[in-house]
RNA sequence: GUGGCUGUAGCUCAGCUGGUAGAGCACCGGGUUGUGGUCCCGGGUGUCGUGGGUUCAAGUCCCAUCAGUCACCCCA
């Protein structure tokens, strides 16, 4: 039999990256409940047509169909989810009646996405999400409240420090009208490329995709390239002189989102007007989060302010919600060797067996050990001790338990004490494998 | 999904214009009838991504495919 490959897209971390990663899932989930939001899970699949409900393109879609299912009714066919903004909406309109509003929740799950794969871009990755809706309305100070939490969340993590970038849709679309463009949305898209293409390349795109004049074009530009850390981003967009009701609402929310941000912790959040999200379902705030020292590989944590998404009848759910890629953070920063274990197995203590027939005791100061919480095992086999503290070396188990000297040796430093499995208790640090990382 | 680049040992890589594979580190065994990491001696541990094709002969050339990566697209 050949021996099996990867698939692309599907990426399988060895343990000692997935005990980061749980470690990560446990201060998130933390973090996340710190905020009461409540944890929910969505099943896997959702009605196609739910899926598809929102623009999204079918093809990055993965269907799900039975081997033995025939070719026929597309009415009930279900795809994977490809984010849980779109499950959690579906989720809400159903069970509206048994939630309270508003409502938060959050949701770590696996998403799939027929994308093609690169650095950071997987078909098949975890997202950690949160998202509070409300009924009929939902008050502006959630679009505060949501940056607030993520940077909680992230600074808890052992990764580069984030810079959360917003912006504000009303502002944006309330300027190109105030210009006068036809096509607002195309404008957006033009103006996202920004990083990209560079100003001469959005210019052009402004004038052949949105319809823009030559001076509209400049104008979107000039928008487009204000960035600020606190409020002043205001002055420099009154000073382009164009006037919009929707403008205004835009930059008003956009100056509270920054100055809260700015108070709670300074420096996590600036004020970036190029930031325009693809998605077209977003009508308030929208989020694009870098970490510092790794902007090339974009946006780890993205959402924005959405109205429409629960929508159903005479209900209506608008909501507010951002979504960490942890599959994408991880995979960068495991690709950078910027983020490890201390050790490759959870195992605190190895207890070494000086031959078979101790095989018995080995096991009961085990036991005892365990009985504290302290991570043991015992020895595979009665070889030489050499051989043993290799076995807990290469695996970074920090020490090896001698019963008949009843001592306990720290491999990395060689220092031995004499000890007793009901009373002896390692460092805090080396109880767990730590993260390694920055912090 | 479209296009480009890459694919040799666990890792980083060498292998010229085709002649059945090498280095460093890692790993394994021994020196050390039992407390490792230094040192000494010994060991290559490999379907050259996979499958075809050309050739007397393919790691090397051709085709396909898979995987990784980059750009587009899109986005976590």
């Amino acid at each position: 039999m050949t021996r099996p490959t990867s698939i692309s897209g599907f990426p399988e971390w060895q343990p000692s990256q997935r005990m980061v990663e749980q470690d990560i899932l446990d201060r998130l989930r933390s973090t996340f409940e710190l905020y009461g939001f409540a944890p929910l899970e969505t099943r896997a699949v959702e009605p196609l047509d739910q899926l598809l409900r929102k623009g999204e393109t079918s093809k990055e879609v993965y269907v799900l169909r039975r081997l033995q299912a025939e070719a026929s009714s597309e009415d009930d066919a279900l795809g994977l989810h490809f984010d849980l903004t779109v499950p959690f909406a579906r989720f809400v309109l159903e069970h509206a009646g048994r939630l309270t509003f508003p409502f938060r929740r959050y949701q770590i799950q696996k998403v799939w996405r027929g994308e093609r794969p690169q650095e950071g871009r997987y078909r098949e990755f975890l997202q950690a999400d949160i998202d509070i809706v409300d009924r009929d309305t939902l008050p502006f100070h959630y679009e505060v409240e949501i940056p607030l939490v993520i940077g909680d969340a992230l600074g808890a993590l052992p990764i580069p420090p984030v810079r959360i970038q917003v912006n504000n849709r009303k502002l944006c679309e309330g300027f190109y009208r105030g210009l006068g463009l036809e096509d607002p949305e195309a404008a957006l898209r033009a103006v996202d490329k920004l990083d990209k293409i560079g100003p001469g390349g959005v210019a052009d795109l402004l004038m052949t995709t949105a319809g823009a004049s030559q001076a509209q074009a400049k104008a979107c530009l000039a928008l487009a390239e204000i960035s600020a850390p606190d409020a002043s981003f205001a002055d420099a967009v009154a000073a382009l002189g164009v006037s919009d009701p929707l403008l205004d609402e835009g930059l008003a929310e956009l100056v509270r989102v920054v100055e809260a941000a700015r108070e709670h912790t300074p420096g996590l959040l600036v004020a970036d007007l190029r930031i325009a999200r693809g998605l077209d379902y977003y009508t308030g705030t929208v989020y694009e989060t870098l970490m510092l020292g790794y902007e090339k590989y974009g946006s780890i944590c993205s959402g924005g302010r959405y109205d429409n998404l629960a929508t159903a009848g005479a209900d209506r759910f608008p909501g507010v919600g951002i979504s960490i890629g942890v599959s994408r953070m991880l995979g960068l920063l495991f690709g950078a060797g910027a983020l490890a274990a201390s050790r490759q197995v959870p195992t605190c203590v190895l207890v070494a067996v000086p031959n078979e027939d101790s095989r018995p005791e080995c096991e009961r100061i085990a036991a005892s050990l365990r009985g504290r919480g302290i991570a043991t095992e015992v020895a595979p086999s009665a070889q030489k001790y050499g051989k043993q503290i290799r076995f807990a070396e290469r695996r970074g188990i920090p020490y090896v338990w001698f019963l008949d000297a009843g001592q306990v040796r720290d491999i990395r430093s060689g220092e031995q004490v004499d000890a007793d499995a009901t009373s002896w208790t390692p460092p805090a640090d080396d109880l767990r494998p730590r993260i390694l990382g920055a912090s």
